[in-house]
This record gives structure tokens, C-alpha cells and sequence, in this order.
DNA sequence: AGAGGTTCTCGGGCGC
DNA sequence: TGCGCCCGAGAACCTC
């Protein structure tokens, strides 16, 4: 599900939502999902009587603030946050609850059970796992083309592999980044250091184009995703590439090819999109 | 039946 | 031989 529009869609509802309300409780019913502190027990204990403070994003990732914690939480394929009344029945995929202390309760489902929780005393979250090593949010002042260009210049990984690294930038998924290189009107297996000045150019301008325009849409909703009130997203209208195996190309006309690069399904115009050598 | 929006871990290959 | 880095493959889990 989750790329950067759909998180940061997810942290702006679930602010909505959320903010100011106080734990009294949580219930963990699949602790695989807590990577730290390592003891369950340790997790619940720390976040009682803790209230909502703010919920800011990294990348992927979603924190959860209280006064003295950071909870970083990452979705990764289906993860969903709701908030519901105590009194409503929850289904066999919710795996933690917060009970706050009014009548309601903020419930993480997951189907897959892929996603993670990292709780930090407030300050050390970015020093530690999972946010230590990622790279440069896109709408951040770091993220320059010369920036793009070096780290491009030094790797010997096709261009799509390298750009979901979120060492070398936070934030692209699979549909954003074959939305990106088409755009961009590159070729997801050129190799990331044959890429010309003038290439790099366009693919800066277009990596931040895109994720600004879908996360104003809402996120795309292509399977399940929905914000944490439920609602789906509408940049999925917009998409040239993604999921449109064998329709016409916008562009040219041409029919578009879905491939596998880098073990991922990848959608791209061979015509827009030329493998030069 | 196999792929699916993610990312961690592991092992092979390579250079020093 | 050893170490470290880089990269790709496989794994984590469930649904359709």
C-alpha cells in the first residue's frame, strides 16, 4: 500500500483523529510487530497514561508522539490504522489496540502482518533504527539535483532498484517510482551511472512532481489502501504506467509493457522509454 | 497459482 | 585469507 502520498495522507487523518487523546491500555494480540522495545510488555507499560501530542512522517514511516515517546510505525504492504468505539467487534487482522480513555480505540490492522513499531524515549528516534540510515526527504531542501547526480553517478544498479533504496531517498514505492522514470521518460534498466546531466534533471523535477501531486490527491488506493478515516485516494485516476499493461501509452500511443526488473513488476512505454546503450 | 504496494537478512562476488 | 562493500535473491504473511 504505503509510499509517501499515502502516508502522509494517513498522518494528516490520523491527527484528525487521534491528537490529545490519552492511553489507558494496549492490547497486543501479534507481538512480532513490536520490534522495540524487544519485551511486549515493556511497550505497554511505557506508552500507559501517555497522551497525543503529534504525528509527524519519515519517509515511509509514521510517528506517533506523546510527551515522552516517538512510535515509529511503518505500514509496509497493508498496514491501517483506525480509530472505533470500544463496543464495536474487530476482525481477525487487528493485531495491536490503544484503548484510550474516553469510549474509543485506535486499532492497527494488518493483514500480512509486515508492518513494525519501534518505540524511542522522545529525541533518539532518528539516531536509532529504523530511521538512522535513510536518506533525504524529496521535498526537502537536502534533496538537490547534485545530490541525485553523485549518488546516481556512484552506484552500478539499475536506475529503478536505485531509486527505491531509501538510503538514497525516502519516499518512492513501486507505483511512484515507474510513474517517475516514465515522466521522466527514462528506461527503468538504464544503468543509475549512465544517466546523462540533463536526464538526472528531469527525473529530480519529476520524482518531486509526482509524489506532490498525488499526495494533494490523496494517495492512490490500487488494492486496499484507505486514509485512517477510510477513505481512498484518487491519484490512482491520474497514473500513465502503473497497472496499464497493454493499454496505450498517453503519450505516443503505443502499448505499454510490464516487465519484472529488480524482482519487482515494472510498467514502462518502450517507446517513451528507450534502453540506449 | 502466483503475484502483490515493502524492506530486512543473507550470501556471493569483488577489490584492497 | 580476511574484511567490507555492493548487489540480487529470498523471506516475512495472507488474500484473491
Amino acid at each position: 500500500m504505503p509510499e509517501l502520498p499515502e502516508v502522509e495522507t494517513v498522518r494528516k487523518t490520523l491527527t484528525k483523529l487521534i491528537l490529545d487523546k490519552t492511553i489507558e491500555n494496549i492490547t497486543v494480540y501479534w507481538p512480532k510487530i513490536i520490534k522495540n522495545p524487544l519485551e511486549v510488555e515493556q511497550f505497554i507499560d511505557a506508552l500507559k497514561g501517555e497522551r497525543i501530542v503529534d504525528i509527524g512522517r519519515r519517509g515511509k514511516f509514521l510517528i506517533i508522539y506523546t510527551k515522552k515517546y516517538a512510535l515509529v510505525s511503518h505500514l509496509r504492504m497493508e498496514g491501517k490504522y483506525g480509530l472505533y468505539q470500544k463496543s464495536e467487534p474487530f476482525d481477525k487482522h487487528t493485531h495491536v489496540i490503544f484503548h484510550f480513555t474516553d469510549d474509543t480505540e485506535l486499532r492497527y490492522r494488518d493483514v500480512r502482518k509486515f508492518g513494525t513499531m519501534h518505540l524511542y524515549v522522545k529525541g533518539e528516534e532518528f539516531a536509532r533504527e529504523p530511521l538512522v540510515h535513510l536518506g533525504p526527504e524529496p521535498f526537502s531542501a537536502d534533496f538537490t539535483v547534485d545530490y541525485l547526480q553523485t549518488k546516481l553517478s556512484k552506484t552500478n544498479r539499475k536506475v529503478k532498484p536505485a531509486l527505491l533504496d531509501q538510503k538514497l531517498l525516502v519516499g518512492l514505492g513501486n507505483i511512484y517510482v515507474d510513474e517517475t522514470l516514465f515522466r521522466a521518460g527514462i528506461h527503468p534498466e538504464r544503468l543509475a551511472s549512465s544517466l546523462t546531466k540533463k536526464e538526472i534533471f528531469l527525473l529530480h523535477r519529476e520524482i518531486v512532481a509526482t509524489l506532490s501531486e498525488a499526495v494533494e490527491k490523496g494517495g492512490s488506493t490500487i488494492r486496499s489502501y484507505v486514509n485512517s478515516q477510510g477513505e481512498i485516494g484518487m491519484f490512482q485516476l491520474e497514473l500513465l504506467v502503473y497497472g496499464r499493461k497493454d493499454e496505450e501509452c498517453k503519450r505516443c500511443g503505443r502499448t505499454l509493457i510490464k516487465t519484472t526488473v529488480g524482482g519487482r513488476g515494472t510498467h514502462y512505454c518502450p517507446h517513451c522509454q528507450k534502453l540506449k546503450l
